[in-house]
RNA sequence: GUCCCUGUAGCUCAGUGGAUAGAGCAACUGCCUUCUAAGCAGUGGGUCGUGAGUUCGAAUCUCACCAGGGACGCCA
């Protein structure tokens, strides 16, 4: 990226000034360049001159000066200037910009790739919840995040496998077991009480007499594989929910695999080696509180059976250790938060840089409807599942919307007002534009245009300019994405090259009597259509050729 | 009580320690004989929760306080 190599020659300009003697031998910052809110003030801004200043004692207008004239120009840039109070504005070339049109139209739909990750190779685990009952919105939430994150890391030059873990054992699956047990029974007539702990909601018992229309009553005496069966419907529909929504995983990892693979028993193993087990109470723990924790975790509860933190804690030694993924990033409900900081300790005490785990957590999604809060709990069963909320509100302005806000923030959700501004919902301004553009082309086509060879460098105004300025920010999103671990980015982007492109169209007739500027014009709008479906595609959503 | 997240325009939300704090919706004013008006141009609207501090410079960093949400279990 022309920004990086900025940021190389600037540098390289900074040591230059020091060697003779116009920069005292101070520290250097890292050099970052930043883009200019007013584009009067060019493509890319430096700072460097104002941080400097106080260690060197200078006026940083002077360093300013200095560097400038040092810095070796390259041949992408325009003009550099210094400005008050010490800033340093590059601007790129008008002809050095039009030609990336051609780039992008031969890069394609690989547009906007990036090498940062260098093959690394990444786990993202995301959803992950216990099969015992339907999505619902929140977990609509951590999907769309999840999945839009794993595209950004692959075209960002990681290596991602997407990953859902399915706690098939535990506690609350034996609820599960219970429940459906007793909805079975109840199903054939027997009287069967609901376990106090156990799941209400109705879908209970449809897979309980989905179960009996399938197999019958074979089952009245095997409640275990009543339970596994079950288990397996609510899996499978989990899988279709969010199928519907375009995220797909690259493995459905089962909880259940620990314990029979042996992973539990080494991580187990591998912990009190390095001395982070202890007894007490006739349970096992995991002296966290050594570690600088608030409290020591039970990991193996007194009657034997290990606790969910005791099989995350496998699952991640197998991550790490096993499968020998370089980072992992988990993204969990914000009721997992008080699991963050004894997780990433538990995995400092295995030996593994906690660094290379991050966590995101997703905020939780309250749903409304007009001044209604709908309180979501699967227990009781009143909730909104993510099927409804898709079948409502489409699954474009689903992951439009959800992708809209910073994870870290908490939501509402509107359903009547998500319904009642369909036709005005952001998500349409995009992808109007994408159709918009898709019908210039095929107007042209129609008419038997070949602009094969339409010469760019006609494309001299401002919107023309504005409009290769902003396709040219790709990139640089897709770092910013991968770097931050902020989906959210991606639509801010896909709005802004939506503006710029309108505008664009209002003032720029690109098929007309002059046949040289269609031509250049054509090859612009192409370039467009290319970053404008890119992005769109990014975030799981469809790039309409008309609406 | 401890920990985490949030507090920015009427509403929903962006905002990598830098230049005049932005967008969408809502309100108001204009613009369709020409590739899609699901569009464009413009107007109004702000003690960036409060108060200190660090800094040449703070919405952004630190501390205290206020408000909302979440977590503090041998549940997951």
């Amino acid at each position: 990226m022309i920004r990086d190599e900025l940021a190389i020659l600037l540098e390289k300009a900074a040591i230059e000034a020091q060697r003779s003697n116009l920069l005292p031998p101070i520290a250097m910052p890292e050099i970052v360049l930043e883009r200019p809110q007013n584009p009067e003030h060019g493509d890319y801004a430096s700072t460097l001159p104002l941080k400097l200043a106080r260690a060197a004692r200078m006026d940083p207008l002077i360093i300013a000066q200095s560097l400038v004239n040092l810095i070796q120009r390259p041949k992408e840039i325009e003009r550099i200037a210094v400005a008050s109070p010490g800033f340093i504005n590059f601007s790129l070339r008008s002809d050095w910009l039009t030609a990336q049109v051609e780039a992008i139209l031969s890069a394609g739909a690989q547009y906007g790739n990036i090498d940062l990750g260098k093959g690394a190779r990444v786990q993202l685990e995301f959803v992950s919840v216990n099969p015992t009952g339907p999505l619902h919105v929140g977990h609509g939430r951590g999907a769309i995040l999840g999945s839009t994150l794993a595209d950004v890391l692959a075209s960002s030059g990681y290596e991602v496998v997407k990953e859902y873990y399915i706690n098939d054992a535990g506690s609350q699956m034996d609820a599960f077991y219970r429940s459906l047990y007793a909805r079975y029974q109840q199903a054939l007539g027997r009287d069967a009480p609901m376990p106090t702990e156990g799941y209400f909601g109705d879908y209970m018992i449809d897979i309980a007499n989905e179960i009996i229309a399938e197999e019958g009553e074979r089952f009245l005496d095997k409640p275990e594989e009543l339970g596994e069966r079950g288990a397996a419907k609510v899996i499978a529909a989990i899988a279709s929910d969010l199928e519907l929504l375009g995220v797909t995983f690259d493995e459905w990892f089962s909880e259940q695999s620990l314990f029979e693979q042996g992973q539990y028993d080494k991580a187990m193993s591998l912990l009190s080696e390095k001395g982070y087990t202890v007894e007490k109470e006739g349970a096992v723990w995991f002296s966290s509180t050594a570690l600088g924790e608030d409290k020591d975790n039970v990991l193996v509860r007194s009657d034997g059976s290990p606790t969910y933190f005791a099989s995350d804690l496998a699952y991640h030694y197998n991550k790490f250790i096993e499968r020998g993924f370089e980072r992992v990033i988990d993204i969990w409900g914000a009721d997992h938060q008080g699991h963050v900081s004894r997780m990433k300790a538990v995995i400092g005490a295995l030996g593994i840089d906690p660094e290379r785990l991050q966590v995101i957590i997703s905020q939780m999604v309250t749903l409304k409807r007009g001044d209604a809060i709908i309180r979501a709990s699967k227990r009781t069963g009143e909730m909104i599942t993510l099927r409804e909320l898709v079948d409502e509100v489409g699954v474009d302005a689903c992951r439009f919307f959800f992708l809209s806000r910073s994870a870290d923030s908490q939501m509402d959700f509107d359903l009547e007002l998500a319904k009642r501004q369909s036709a005005d919902n952001p998500v349409y301004y995009v992808q109007y534009a994408h159709a918009r553009i898709s019908s210039i082309l095929r107007l042209a086509e129609e008419r038997g245009i070949d602009f094969g060879g339409g010469d760019v460098s006609l494309l001299t105004s401002d919107p023309e300019l504005a409009l290769i300025r902003k396709m040219l920010q790709l990139p640089e999103v897709m770092e910013l994405v991968a770097m931050t671990l902020e989906p959210h980015h991606l639509p801010y982007y896909a709005t802004d090259m939506a503006t710029i492109f309108h505008n664009f169209y209002e003032k720029c007739r690109v098929i007309s009597d002059d046949r040289a500027l269609t031509g250049a014009r054509l090859k612009l709008v192409a370039a467009a259509r290319i970053v404008l479906a890119r992005t769109l595609h990014l975030m799981g959503m469809s790039a309409p050729e008309q609406m």
